[in-house]
DNA sequence: TTGCTCCTCACGTCACGTGAGGTGGC
DNA sequence: TTGCTCCTCACGTCACGTGAGGTGGC
C-alpha cells in the first residue's frame, strides 16, 4: 500500500532505538505524552520516526526532575498561554530553576566520583594484606601503611557497627536536647 | 543510664539532621540498613549520632545505584567474606564499576546541563518579541534573529508535535478506524 | 505453519508519602 | 492540661517490570 509505511516504527524499534522499554512507551501514550500517527490493521502502533527525539526529550526533562505528569502540564500550560511572549517568561523561569538543581546534583555527583576514586585507590592496597584479617578489622585497619581514621568513609560504612552505643563518652545532662536547633524546613 | 541518654537522637531529629523523612528511617530500620541502639520507656527510637553519617553513606550509595536491598545484601556480603582481603577484591571490583557508570551520569548530566543553558540564553531573546504570536509559531521562529531549525531542543520540545503524520509524505490514505475491534476477548 | 512481534489487562515492585488512631514526655 | 513528637498499621503513588492469554504479519 503506502510508500509511507515503511517509515514508521513499530513500538518495539522505537524502543530499541530510544533505549526505553515498550511498556514506558505504552505509559508515555496513555499520559499523553507520545502518540502514534496511526494504528495498522492489526492495531499495531505505528510511529513518526521523529518519536525516538520526543522521547530522549522526555527523558532529558525527567532527569533534571519532572515526573511525567509534570511534563504533560508543563506542555499544556505552554500550549494554553495567551502570546508566545508570555509563555516564554515561564519557561524560562522553569529551566532556570532545573539549572540551579542539575549544578547541584552534578556537585554532590562529583563528590561521590571522587569518593569511589579514593576508596578504589585504598582497596588497591589492601591486594598485598595477609589472607588471615577478618572484615571485622578493615574499619580500624592499620595494616599496609594504613592509618586509623584514614579509611575512606565509602568503604568504612560497610564495617561501620551504628548500632553500637556511643562509646567513651560519660556525658553532662541537657546540652543537646534543649530543643533550640531546628531550623530547617526543607 | 541517664546522662548518656541525652547524646541520642530521636528519629525527628536525626531525620533533620540527615535530611531525610522519617518514614525513610522506619524504611531503612526495616531492612536492617540503620538500628536505633536502644527505645525509650514509651518505645521512642533513639540512635546513636554516628546514625547521621551512616545515612549519609546509605544516599551516597543510592546515588551511584545501588537499590536499598542492594545495599544490605552488599554489607552482608562484605561481612561474611572468608577473609578481610578477599573481601576487598570484591568491594573493589562493585566500586569500579559504580564509578564507570557515574562518569556516565556525569556526562549524560553536563549534557543536560549545556542544553539549558542555551534553551535559557534563547528564551532570553524571547523577551523583546511581539506580543501577538501564537505559541505554535515558538517551534519554528524565525523572529528576534532566530533561525528556523536554530531552536533549542529542550524548548523545541514543548511545540513539537510528534503525531502529526510524516511530513512531505503523502500518505495513502487508507482509513484507520475502519470499526475494527482490536482483539480483546475479556 | 512457524516464530517473532504486538495487543490489552492487571498485579508486582521500589522508595517512600500520607493519613488514621493512639500514646510519650516536658 | 496543652502541644509536640512519636508509635504502628496500612493504603497510596510514581515509573515502570512482568506475566497471562490472545492475535498480527512476513
Amino acid at each position: 500500500v503506502a510508500t509511507n509505511d515503511k517509515k514508521l516504527l513499530r513500538v518495539g524499534e522505537l524502543a530499541r532505538a530510544a533505549g526505553k522499554s515498550v511498556r514506558a512507551i505504552h505509559l508515555y501514550e496513555e499520559l499523553g505524552l507520545l502518540t502514534p500517527v496511526e494504528r495498522s490493521q492489526g492495531g499495531f502502533r505505528l510511529f513518526n520516526p521523529a518519536a525516538v527525539a520526543r522521547i530522549a526529550w522526555i527523558n532529558k526533562l525527567q532527569v533534571i526532575g519532572f515526573s511525567l505528569s509534570e511534563i504533560r502540564d508543563f506542555v499544556r500550560e505552554f500550549e494554553q498561554g495567551p502570546s508566545a511572549r508570555n509563555a516564554t517568561v515561564g519557561v524560562r523561569r522553569v529551566f532556570e530553576q532545573k539549572l540551579a538543581e542539575t549544578r547541584e546534583t552534578l556537585a554532590q555527583l562529583q563528590i561521590i566520583e571522587n569518593d569511589l576514586v579514593e576508596a578504589i585507590a585504598y582497596l588497591e592496597s589492601c591486594q598485598d594484606c595477609a589472607t588471615g584479617y577478618p572484615v571485622t578489622e578493615c574499619a580500624a585497619c592499620d595494616h599496609q601503611g594504613h592509618e586509623v581514621g584514614t579509611v575512606p568513609e565509602l568503604f568504612a560504612g560497610l564495617s561501620n557497627k551504628v548500632r553500637e552505643n556511643v562509646p567513651d563518652y560519660d556525658v553532662e545532662v541537657h546540652t543537646l536536647t534543649s530543643g533550640k536547633n531546628y531550623g530547617n524546613t526543607n
